[in-house]
DNA sequence: GACCGGAAATGGTCTGAGGACTTACGCTTC
DNA sequence: GAAGCGTAAGTCCTCAGACCATTTCCGGTC
C-alpha cells in the first residue's frame, strides 16, 4: 500500500476503533510517523485529507485533534466541493434541498413557536422592502435557515444550507427585464410559507416550501445564469 | 495567508473561474508551485485536501486533473467521514435518509418499470431465505439502491447510500434473542414497499419506505449496538 | 503496421533544516 | 497570595533537495 494511503488508513482506524474519541489529541507528528511507518510528508498529506473532510483538526503550535465529529459540521465541509459543481449538478442537488426543506418546514409548522413566527415576519418585512441583490440573498438565507433550525434536525439545516449556498452563486436577482416579476413571485412564496407555519398547517407548509424551491429550480433552468465571482 | 491555504485557494479559483473545467489537466507540480508561490510540500498538501473532497485527482506518472465534478461522486466521498460519526449523529442522518428515500421510492412507484419489479422481487426472495448477516446487509443495500436509482436522481442515490453504509456498521442483524422478530419485521417492510411500487401507488410507497426506515431508527435507538470492525 | 524498449515527463516518498505559533512554567511585582 | 510577564519547551508549518515509481511517448525493430 502506498505510504500516504497507509497513513490515512492508520489515522482513520485510530478513530474508528474508538482508541481516540471526539476532540481527542493525536500523538505528535514524529511519534505518529514512527507508529505508522511513514515519513512526515506522507503523514501530513494524510492529515490534510482528513482535515478537509472535517474529521480531524490541526492547530498550529498546539497539536492535532479529532474533531467533534458533529454531523452538521462535517456536512458543512461539503460546501468547499459543492461550490465547484456545475449548474447541471446543482439542479440535482436542488431536488434534495426541496425534499428536505419541505420536510423541515412541515416540522416547524407542527411546533408552537410564536417567537419563530415573529422573527420570520420581521425578516420578510425587510426582504420585501429591498431590491439589493446581496441583501436579498442574505435575508433569504436567514429566512430558510431559521425555518430549518426550527425543524429540529441540525443535519438537515446544514445540508440545505450547503445547497442553498451553492445556488446563491448564480445571479437570479440581477437587475433585468424579469427582476420585478421574479422578486414578487419569490416574496409571495415566502409569505405562503409563513402563513402555513402561522396556521400550524404542516401539510400546507410542506407544499408551500416545495413549490417555492421548485420555482427556484425553474428559474435556474430557464435563465441558466453564469456563476458570479465571490462576493466581497 | 498561510502557504497551504494560499495554494488551496489558488487551485479552487482555477476551477471556480472556469479556467479549468471538469477533467481538465493541471500544469505539472513545479509549474504550479511557481505560479502559486508556494513550495512543493505545501502545494501537495493542498492537492490532497481537494482530492479528499473529490474535486481533483492525481494520477501517478500522468498528472493532476479536475474530477468530473459529478455531484453523486462528490457526495460518495462523504462516506470517508460519515463512517466515523458516532451513533448519536447517525440517528440524525437517518432522518435525512428516511425523507429522501421516501421521496425516491414514491418516484420509483410513479414509473412504469416491470424490470424493476422483477429485480426487486428476486432480491427479496433471496433476502427472505437467508439468515447470514453479511448477505442480509448486501441484499438490503441492493434493494434500496435499485429503488433509489429508479427514482431518477443520482444525487439522492449517492446520499442515501452513504448514510445506509454508515448504518450498516452497526450490527442489528446479529444472532440473538430478537433476531427472528427483527428479521421478520424487516422482510415484511420490504414486501410492503415492493407491493406499493407494483401497484403504482406513490403515496403508499412513500409511507412504506418511511415506516421501514423509521423502524430501523427505532432498533438503533433501542439496541444501541457498538460499531463492528470492518468486514473482510 | 504491430510490437517493443528506452527516454522523458510526472507524481510519490523520504530526509533534514529552520520558522511560527501555542502552551506551560517560573519569576517578578503588587 | 494573586496577577502579570517573559522565557523555554512543545508542536505544527514551510521550505529545499534528492531519489523512487509510474505513466506516457517516441523511435527502432520485426
Amino acid at each position: 500500500m502506498a505510504a500516504t494511503d497507509k497513513a490515512l488508513a492508520g489515522l482513520r482506524q485510530m478513530i474508528a476503533s474508538g482508541q481516540l474519541g471526539p476532540r481527542a489529541k493525536f500523538p505528535p507528528e514524529p511519534e505518529l510517523c514512527d507508529h505508522l511507518g511513514v515519513s512526515r510528508s506522507s503523514l501530513r498529506e494524510a492529515v490534510r485529507s482528513l482535515a478537509a473532510l472535517g474529521v480531524i483538526e490541526s492547530r498550529h503550535g498546539s497539536g492535532t485533534y479529532v474533531s467533534a465529529l458533529d454531523p452538521a459540521a462535517i456536512i458543512s465541509r461539503f460546501s468547499l466541493s459543492v461550490e465547484l459543481i456545475p449548474l447541471e449538478g446543482v439542479l440535482e442537488l436542488l431536488e434534495v434541498r426541496r425534499v428536505l426543506e419541505s420536510h423541515a418546514t412541515a416540522s416547524a409548522a407542527a411546533r408552537q413557536d410564536p417567537d419563530l413566527e415573529a422573527r420570520l415576519g420581521d425578516i420578510l418585512d425587510r426582504l420585501e422592502s429591498t431590491t439589493d441583490a446581496i441583501e436579498i440573498q442574505f435575508l433569504d438565507a436567514e429566512f430558510h435557515n431559521a425555518i430549518c433550525t426550527a425543524g429540529g434536525n441540525p443535519t438537515v439545516t446544514a445540508l440545505t444550507g450547503v445547497i442553498r449556498g451553492r445556488g446563491g452563486h448564480y445571479r437570479i436577482f440581477e437587475p433585468g427585464a424579469d427582476f420585478d416579476a421574479i422578486k414578487q413571485t419569490s416574496d409571495r412564496g415566502h409569505r405562503a410559507i409563513l402563513d402555513a407555519i402561522s396556521t400550524r398547517d404542516p401539510a400546507a407548509a410542506a407544499t408551500a416550501a416545495s413549490a417555492h424551491i421548485a420555482q427556484t429550480e425553474l428559474w435556474l433552468r430557464a435563465l441558466r445564469p453564469v456563476p458570479r465571482p465571490d462576493l466581497p
